[in-house]
RNA sequence: GGGCCGGUAGCUCAGUAGGUAGAGCAUCUGACUUUUAAUCAGAUGGUCACAGGUUCGAUCCCUGUCCGGCUCACCA
């Protein structure tokens, strides 16, 4: 299109006025006007950028006014107006791009007087093109004077308040925009987040994993526990479930061959919404064939104590109150151990299933369902008594096989799986397993899960058909383990709430 | 879903022991060519979340609804 037909469009935009438009609104709306009987574009798209505010101010950081009074070089960057200082004839701005923050002069001597007209109208949010010579104010600060100014998109509603900002969190995470816009730290964090994931990438490519993409929509929810979202194909008259987990495709493609898989993407969880829940979430699952959930502690071991290191630049960082310690070897407790350790409770009471009833009944106050097998039994204790508790990271291992359905059995103990989940921050942070690779086994499993479902067990495993008829042409023995992405990033960039490190998290229906 | 707290100008917040509202910033007008929360003078701007109830009168008291935060439950 045009420059000439967008203006058309704005000149027919102006019979149709917006009748439930606020005076700051039209305010704009004439300038906008303004700026057409002027012929001057208000969205022109002409201008080329050359250089960023960073660009800038990192090849002048040690020049004085001397040294940039003599140069002659001249710089072409755009971005938004932050704010402005005027006085008559000449006037300051900060402009803002993705880079950072540049002030510049702005002076009707250097840019002539009808460019001046023109500039007197620009708002605070306004997006410029700002072309001129670097120099060093009175008060020392880096600025450019332009020699050149235009405006590149005109800016119909007022930015948040200069000082204080945008605090209100209900905005912040409806109009992530404008939080990004006025927040840099906001911004930060999710640089922080961007910069964590190429990390994780590049780390398991570099240790021989094959990056996968698997199916986000199920014909069968399975792979771990809990509600799944449900959806409609038309044409094949089915309904779909968005994927709670990808472990059962992941695990197809390593009896496939491909003996390190990983993926890291969205999972869809059709429960509660809380500051360390989001009903999608970032997770990396990874499988290496010839691996046990030992060699995978120390791997999720060395794998997070690099990126904590290139993100934060230590093992000792600071969350919340408190500092975190990451430094290695991390600490390796068995559940029942923990449970001891925390609560002070006799090792003899979690071996029988009466007295662990009666340990959580009457000194816990928890309330089970009376017929609650042994093996949930001790989870939900120890997510009662040890889980918060664990704020350094430490690797719970033996967890009972009743609650771990994709798991491989212990050897020497077929009450508990080969599986640690790691804790950090009272967070679980990584669930991981050598995978049941025995599919009569699994098939039994199901087959128990089925009947906890009928029980009334909504987030029970559902049999998965071809799942066991991949695992009878032979799943190699294999570890597998997810990593919580978004927790992971609110660890290492100190965040309390899930929503500070997901852009658009979550929200219900706004009322108009 | 339960409990607690909250929703007042574009933003950040006051306020009214019930008599329909204020400040700062932003915006508009004017002055100003080195400011940086610029300054100075003046002005505009609100269905006080929404709907009922009590009352002569409700932004304020009561009830319900919507939205948000924290928390408990479920979960990663």
């Amino acid at each position: 299109m045009t420059a000439y037909a967008c203006l058309e469009i704005y000149i027919q935009g102006k019979s149709q006025p917006m009748e439930d438009a606020s005076d700051l609104l039209q305010q704009r709306r004439a300038k906008i006007d303004h700026y057409v009987a002027a012929g001057v574009n208000p969205f022109a798209n002409d201008f080329k950028v050359l250089h960023t505010t960073a660009e800038i101010c990192q090849a002048h950081a040690d020049d004085d006014s001397e040294t940039l009074a003599s140069a002659t070089v001249e710089y072409r960057f755009a971005g938004r107006i932050m704010a402005r200082r005027d006085f008559g004839k000449a006037a300051f701005l900060q402009v803002q791009d993705g880079s950072g923050l540049m002030q510049v002069y702005v002076a009707q001597k250097e840019i002539g007087e009808a460019s001046f007209v023109l500039f007197k109208k620009y708002d605070i949010g306004d997006i410029v093109g700002v072309c001129g010579a670097p120099f060093r104010t009175k008060t020392n600060e880096l600025s450019i004077r332009a020699s050149q100014v235009q405006l590149l998109t005109k800016s119909l509603l007022p930015l948040p308040e200069k000082w204080h900002g945008l605090t209100d969190v209900e905005t912040r995470y409806r109009q992530r925009y404008l939080d990004l816009m006025v927040n840099p730290e906001v911004r930060e964090v999710f640089r922080k987040r961007s910069r964590i994931i190429n990390l994780i990438r590049e780390f398991m490519l570099k240790h021989d994993y094959l990056e996968v993409e698997t199916p986000m929509m199920h014909q069968v929810a399975g792979g771990a526990t809990a509600k799944p979202f449900v959806t409609h194909h038309n044409t094949l008259k089915m309904d779909l479930f968005l994927r709670i987990a990808p472990e059962l495709y992941l695990k197809r493609l390593v009896v496939g061959g491909f003996d390190r898989v990983f993926e890291i993407n969205r999972n869809f969880r059709n429960e509660g919404i809380s500051i360390q829940h989001n009903p999608e979430f970032t997770m990396m699952e990874f499988y290496q064939a010839y691996a046990t959930y030992s060699d995978l502690m120390d791997f999720t071991e060395k794998l997070i104590c690099h990126i904590a290191e290139q993100v934060c630049g230590g093992l000792v960082i600071p969350y919340g109150e408190k500092m975190v310690d990451l430094t290695p070897p991390w600490d390796r407790l068995t559940l029942k151990d923990a449970i001891v350790k925390y609560s002070g409770v006799g090792r003899e009471v979690l071996e029988s299933r009466d007295l662990s009833l009666a340990f959580a009944e009457q000194k816990l106050g928890l309330e089970v369902d009376a017929n609650i097998g042994h093996g949930k039994l001790l989870a939900e204790i120890f997510d009662e008594v040890a889980e918060p508790q664990l704020w350094n990271p430490v690797f719970i291992t033996e967890y009972p096989t009743e609650i771990s359905p994709l798991s491989r059995k212990n050897d020497d103990n077929p009450e508990v799986v080969d599986r640690f989940e790691l804790f950090i921050v009272g967070r679980e942070l990584a669930n991981a397993f050598s995978e049941l690779n025995n599919p009569i086994d699994q098939k039994e499993r199901f087959v128990r899960q089925l009947a906890e479902k009928e029980a009334g067990d909504e987030e029970a495993h559902a049999m998965d058909e071809d799942y066991l008829r991949a695992l009878e042409y032979g799943l190699p023995p294999t570890a597998g383990e997810g990593i919580g992405i978004d927790r992971l990033v609110m660890l290492l960039t100190n965040s309390a709430s899930i929503r500070d490190v997901i852009l658009f998290p979550q929200m219900r229906r706004q009322g108009d």
